[in-house]
DNA sequence: TTAATTCTACCTATCAATAGGTAGTCATGA
DNA sequence: TCATGACTACCTATTGATAGGTAGAATTAA
């Protein structure tokens, strides 16, 4: 059962970080969302710079074996690709919610220098995919007029992270498709 | 004197939420960096909820100015997005910053209905801006395989922004620049 | 086998610090 | 003389964090 608190407070803050920022919640609020008394949090996690870095940590983690998951199953860099953006159309949800990557970015001054760590681990592996995946496109025609992969998969990140923002501003997740159309309409 | 300290604070608190979001400065930070008590700064905003809408009408205002001298002095459609991502480079200085409105939609729950007004105005203008800026690059041939130009344009205001977070992510301004060769690569 | 011990996962109660905000006073310049 | 713009001196609520304790499970030693 420990096991279960622990991922509960972990469930609780990754919603709370991905709504109202890092700032934008408290112990009390994943108090009141797990159950147990704010105090007992501490048990878990002894300070929310820890609780920060362990969220950090296992979203890197998840990412990184959807990823790849996905290098392993897909045939195409075209395929690869989609299922990527596809993960980011479901991180925003329904407008209201940002991958915890950006959620992060944004208050980046109150993060302890793990947390920060961890983003840092997280963007470098991100890329490094995403340029494997250009790379491949490049090489098996799936994607249309690709130059120069790391810079595409520079492109590609901060246009899905930056759709994803947009969508969430204008609160309508059709946008984060409109945003990524121009991309999505270089697959084959 | 007036003006100068309602003023001051204004550029306190931008300074403030673009590098450390909505829910990452108090009054007391703005207290001791304007010189006023903090009891003081509520003669000017009685909350911080009119200090936010303040903030970002002012800077929606600026922007607006911008684009409009932009669209009214610059030959090419081509010169014209060049200025525009320039200005989002600028917002990003030294990548420890980011544009006024990515800041506030991080902390949009945190946010007064006037203010969320403000942005949703602010993004309503940018996108029709860039819009023209587009239609006008298919026209006059200074921008490379435009076919849609409203999705062009949420896309770039995305990449735009992401590209600001990118950059803060990884410490690197110049992160912002690869994220936007692959477009600037399309102006003549 | 069982008694002593330690660990787990919480609890209540409280802390100092900080949050945003209010009331009432004082200085100054037009 | 009176509006402006600042001040001192508060307030209440909340923040992350700590101290100290407890019931019960797990471990260990005789």
């Amino acid at each position: 059962m420990t096991k279960d608190t622990k991922t509960a407070l972990l469930d609780a803050a990754e919603r709370a970080v991905r709504s109202r920022g890092f700032d934008g919640f408290s112990y009390a609020d994943l108090s009141e969302d797990v159950g147990i008394r704010k105090a007992s949090i501490h048990y878990h996690f002894a300070t929310k710079a820890e609780l920060s870095a362990a969220l950090m940590k296992r979203y890197r983690e998840a990412l990184q074996s959807a990823c790849e998951e996905i290098e392993r199953s897909s045939r195409t860099a075209a395929e690869q690709l989609s299922q990527i953006i596809e993960i980011y159309r479901l991180a925003m949800s329904e407008g209201d919610s940002l991958c915890l990557c950006v959620a992060f970015i944004g208050s980046r001054e109150s993060l302890s220098p793990a947390a920060i760590d961890e983003i840092t681990s997280f963007r470098k592996m991100v890329i490094s995919v995403l340029t494997r995946i250009f790379e491949k496109g490049r090489a098996d025609g799936s994607i249309s007029s690709v130059q120069d992969p790391p810079k595409e998969a520079q492109a590609a990140l901060s246009l899905m992270e930056g759709a994803q923002l947009s969508a969430r501003a204008q609160e309508e997740p059709a946008v984060f498709d409109n945003a990524l159309a121009l991309l999505l309409g270089r697959l084959t």
